[in-house]
This record gives structure tokens, C-alpha cells and sequence, in this order.
DNA sequence: CGCGGCTTTGATGTTCATCAAGTAAAGTGG
DNA sequence: CCACTTTACTTGATGAACATCAAAGCCGCG
């Protein structure tokens, strides 16, 4: 983890509309004179369940993974964050502490907000209060929409619908690196690391995909989408 | 499904404060000129998953079910709902149409507040979004939670879970009448019909429940957690 | 009264987790 | 930089957990 320093201004943020669309030019100097840029080393953990929120934060570069620590079983991954997400944004209204833990997938570069400031802006915008629930809405929605699809599926099913959804909503490509290992796919979609490999390696048998270490291709997507639907 | 007509104004509403407390005296009279107070029986749905949201809805008065249609598998039931809980807060703001379909488990009520008015007071009024922010962020964290708590434990731990969740969470008794079907249990717990009844008779067998058609009385609540830990 | 939905139990087979054991890759310290 | 340790990956064998199928009793309702 490293802060870096004199880092680019919010003004001419990429995800400025993104984010802060709404917002006055003297709200976005606030904003801009309280934020941190943090770079993460890829396996870092950005903040831990339970520890008391302090910023506000969305990634900038990179993939992190929001999860659940769980002592006696195994973690459970429950989103995947890519560029312009608001990773804290779950729970920074329910809670004053994280109800899940943050991990950077790759390295990662977050900008993080003071949470009072953004509390106070948010207090004095309407505009922006109501753009934060519509995207906090969008947010949770997808959560529990992944969820869902995922735990009605069998195996080949699960592993169809998450290649498919890293070739679709995360890289835009039907190839692509693995950005997470066996063992953080099995976390994902609730199987063991076991049963994720002998899954690929059956797709990879039947030439749906092609396996090279963490690289894959699609070999045959209307195969994998059939797989994804009926399985 | 029946309108009641001539009922109690917004202004004396129980659930006032828990929704409306932060509404000028202005404001809530709109909200009271244009809301309904809806009656539906057992059974009866109450919306439908991809029909235009024309309205914001609150639980009066019953118990109603938010639940995935799947026409292929089963449906799954997302959350149930008590009296209070807001039942169309979900996917309010980040669509305009339904995600989830709602029925009703037992004989509700509901109060339906025509969603353009809706908009246009919390467009108006910064505490009322500020409160509403943190409701839906709580609805939220729940559903994720308990989904998350319900997947990873074994068909055991799951009825344990479930019975204990009726239990603390809806009823605050140790003894209550099962609120619905034991397939709609099946629905809320990703698990066959079957299996729900060879559990509970488990359960009843080892004393640790006492089955009496509907009826559940938990008379080991010791064991009973011990499952819901473990399992 | 009979039809359909809910409940229950048993038998059977499939799916999946667990265990074991080995290889490959990636850190780590001297 | 190389030996060493740890972590990730892979395959096979086994048994447990669970779904599916079948069949029958029960209850409410038109």
C-alpha cells in the first residue's frame, strides 16, 4: 500500500460525471483537497469487516473483490469491482464499520474521500443524494441478481456463468487472464477448488474453451451460453 | 385485492415515524391525499417482477413475500417481509419497472403512495432522502446477509436458520404457525420440498422441535442454534 | 364427492465434497 | 541465486449429501 502524492486533480477526473456529476465547482474543490489516492499491490487488503468506515472509495484502476471472512468455513466473494465502482459504498449508510472485507484482485489504485466531508456534501446536494440512490440501488441489485442466478445452478452451469460474465461485463472479450485463482472462483460461486478445476478441464476437454495456466479463450461461447442457461 | 376506502389519515399512522417522520406538515398531507390503503388475501400477488412501478409500497398489516418468477426451476423467494418493512423500496430508484414480484403469505395491508408524488417530496426534502438512504442500504445488507448465511450451511443448518429466523425475527416467540408452504420454505432456502419435510421430522424425532401441522414450537433452542452454527 | 394442491415417506441414483497424493509455480531467506 | 517452503493447481477414488421419482394419505374447496 502506498499513498500517492500530488496525484491529478478531480476536475479532471475520468469518472468525475461518474461519480460527481452533481456537484458544485466549490463542493468538488472540498471533495478534491480530501481525497487520497492508494495504491494496492495485488492480494493487499484495502479494509477488513468490521473496522470503522473512515473514507469514501471507488477504484480507479485495477479489480478488487468484496468478501466475507469466515473462520470456520471458507470466505465468500461476493462482488467483483471493476474501474468507476464505489467500493465502499455497501454499508456506508447502514454503518459506521465495513460489513465486508476488501482485497485488491490486481494492483489497484483507489481514491478514497474523507467520509465526513462526503457526508456533508452529500447533506447540502440534493441532486447528489438522489444520484447515490440510484446507483447504490443499481449496486445492490446486481449483487443480489448474481447471487441468485448463481445458487439455482449446478456446477457446469456456475462455471459457464462466470466465465461468461468476466468475458461480458469485466473484459469486454472473449479472452482473456484470469484475473482470480481456482481456489477465489470457488469462493465466488460457492464450489470447492476441486470441482472448479474439473470443470474447466471438461469445458476445455469438449473444446468449449481453451485453458492456457490462467489465460482463456472461448472457444465456442453458444455452447457456454446454453451450458449457462439450461445447467 | 380490495381498495379500503375512508381510512386513517397519514397523520396519525403508526407507522409514521418510521417512514415519514422527517415530512413537513405539508408535505405529508400530500402523501396523504394521493396514498391507498390496499387489502389483498392469501395468495394474492401483489405485483408483478417487470411491471412498471406506479407506486411506493409499505406493509401494514400481514406478512407478503418478494421472490424471483424462474419458469424453468422453481421460483426463489428473496425476503419476507413484516408489518413496516417498505416492500417496494427494492429497485425503486435504479428501475422503473419491478425486479421482484410480491404476494401476499397471509392477509395483508398495504399502503400505496402514488410514486410521482413520492419522487417529487423526497426531490424537496434532504432528511427524507438522508433517511431513506439508510433504509434501503439496511433492507439491502439483510437480504445479502441472510442469503449468504443460508448458502454455505448444509440442508440442516438451513432449516435451523429458517426456523430460528421465524423465531427472533418475525414472530419473537418460540412457538408460532409456520407463515407459509413447506415448498415456500423449499423457495427461501434453495432446497427440495422433500427435504424440507424429512428435516423437520428429523427435528421433531430428536426433540428438538414439535411439529403440529402449522404449528412450531422450538423446545430446544440450545440444540437448535448449535445446528444453525455448525450446519 | 372428487379434483388439485399440500404433505409425507421410501427407494434410487446423481451430484458433489472430501480425502489423498502428486506436480508445478511462486515466494523467502541464507 | 539457489535451496527451501509454501501456495496454487491437478487428477483420481470414495462416500456423503442431496435431488429425483414414485406412491399414497390428507385437506380444503368448488
Amino acid at each position: 500500500m502506498e499513498v500517492l502524492h500530488g496525484v491529478s486533480n478531480c476536475k479532471s477526473c475520468v469518472y468525475r460525471d461518474l461519480m460527481f456529476g452533481s456537484l458544485t465547482a466549490d463542493e468538488l474543490i472540498l471533495i478534491n483537497r480530501n481525497k487520497k489516492e492508494i495504491k494496492f499491490n495485488r492480494g493487499e487488503v484495502i479494509s477488513k469487516q468490521n473496522k470503522e468506515i473512515k473514507e469514501f472509495m471507488y477504484l480507479k484502476k485495477g479489480l478488487v473483490k468484496l468478501y466475507r471472512n469466515d473462520v470456520v468455513h471458507r470466505d465468500q466473494i461476493i462482488s467483483i469491482s471493476i474501474p468507476g465502482d464505489f467500493i465502499s459504498l455497501l454499508s456506508i449508510f447502514s454503518n459506521s464499520y465495513y460489513k465486508y472485507s476488501i482485497a485488491a484482485i490486481e494492483e489497484s489504485i483507489i481514491c478514497a474521500v474523507d467520509i465526513d466531508v462526503f457526508r456533508q456534501v452529500l447533506r447540502n446536494n440534493q441532486a447528489f443524494g438522489m444520484d447515490l440512490l440510484e446507483k447504490m440501488s443499481t449496486i445492490y441489485d446486481d449483487i443480489i441478481d448474481t447471487k441468485f442466478n448463481i445458487s439455482r445452478r449446478h456446477l457446469r452451469g456456475r462455471i459457464a456463468y462466470i466465465l461468461l460474465y468476466f468475458a461480458d461485463h469485466v473484459y469486454k472479450n472473449h479472452q482473456y487472464d484470469l484475473p482470480v485463482s481456482r481456489r477465489e472462483i470457488a469462493e465466488l460461486i460457492e464450489m470447492t477448488t476441486e470441482n472448479v478445476i474439473r470443470t474447466l478441464s471438461e469445458f476445455n476437454k469438449d473444446n468449449i474453451i481453451k485453458i492456457d495456466g490462467k489465460n482463456i479463450k472461448i472457444s465456442d461461447p453458444e455452447r457456454l451460453k446454453k451450458i449457462c442457461q439450461l445447467g
